[in-house]
DNA sequence: AGATTAACCGAATGTTCGGTCGGGACAAGG
DNA sequence: CCTTGTCCCGACCGAACATTCGGTTAATCT
């Protein structure tokens, strides 16, 4: 049977506290003070387990990007019509975005201060321009409005979709189901508002 | 004729470029230090024009609110069928947004750790369930699909009008002009990207 | 039992922060 | 040309900041 250890951080688990405190208070907003209060051990200790407050956001944009960038590998996105695969990474995007979300919503708030940040910045331009080829491939095909520029597309449908991480929460009380949002973000995004 | 006096500062000049600061560095990452030498002044000589940081966010954030509160009092908002009207405020909030891009960015960026970024997010989401009262009834009047909880229909479409301040640029090299993304994002948002 | 080590802490480090202070330059009005 | 008020500066302050350090605790290994 499994022996049962000290109840201890590892950086992992320190990450899921910290990321919560950087999405409320702001990364420059948050002190490791605020960190240390909320993980419930003292400032010092913190950096037992990481080398710094830089650490922990690599940690948190790096696992957001790897879910993200994971999506242009499944099947649903590199074969059949590009607009049938364009709605799939849609979707699997509002889903990674919710299964992830302090993670994803700590990488899209990044402005570029550190390192760290233009580093993160970059790759998820790149995540970006992965999406764009891919709707410009179904205005190609024919299968999406040519009288919208597919970059500005591009930009309208991310900012729909990455808009998750202001709203969303998960279940629980008040909550609307992931897959009925996920639903919600394909409806309105490929046909609209209109009856 | 009218006398070359000293060219100074005023509030609401300094007040543009401390906009401008804030929204590259993000407000809490953005030093007093950092906005004297944007403005070629010094630290200190900032106190004289305003009575600190906090008093620079707050007269950003309340010039953006005050351009979305004005639009809801504008005719198209008032008068007409429920989808017209909506349609109108879609439009308009894409207008003021490009028009007043850098206080409305920093309006959308607060996270709540102040008492004026907390009076802020409390104003903005009043502008949210006005729209939102729009949306519901034009959903109630047979115009808008009822296959989508208005609410959510409401987050997704603030989502992707919001998203502006993100990527878009005034005019010049590769900027696409104002009217021509007011429009697209009127027909994404009700028509969908659909052919 | 004794040695090792991961996990932690309180106190202190040097740095940067927002903000203050006393004074200097300079245009306008007398 | 001398005051007055505006605009600005360098020097400074206490507080808060990220990080380091020397040492303590308590599991685990031999």
């Amino acid at each position: 049977m499994t022996m049962s250890k000290r109840d201890t951080y590892t950086p992992d688990s320190l990450l899921a506290v910290a990321v919560e405190v950087f999405n409320e208070r702001g990364y420059d907003g948050t002190s490791m003070e605020h960190l240390s209060r909320a993980a419930g051990i003292s400032k010092s200790s913190i950096y037992h387990h990481v080398k710094g407050k830089e650490e922990l956001l690599h940690r948190a944009v790096g696992r957001a990007l790897d879910g993200l960038f994971g999506i242009l590998g499944e099947p649903g996105a590199v074969d059949g019509r590009a607009i049938r695969r364009l709605e799939y990474v849609t979707r699997r995007t509002a889903d990674v975005l919710m299964d992830e979300l302090p993670y994803v919503t700590l990488l899209l708030r990044v402005r570029g201060n550190t390192t760290t940040e233009r580093w993160a910045m970059e790759r998820r331009r790149e995540f970006d321009q992965r999406v764009s080829a891919l709707l410009r491939a179904a205005v190609a095909e024919g299968d999406l409005r040519a009288d919208v520029e597919p970059r500005l597309a591009t930009r309208l449908l991310f900012g729909m979709i990455n808009s998750l991480v202001e709203w969303y929460r998960p279940e629980g009380r008040g909550g609307v189901a992931g897959d009925q949002v996920a639903d919600a973000v394909v409806r309105l995004a490929f046909d609209g508002l209109r009856t």
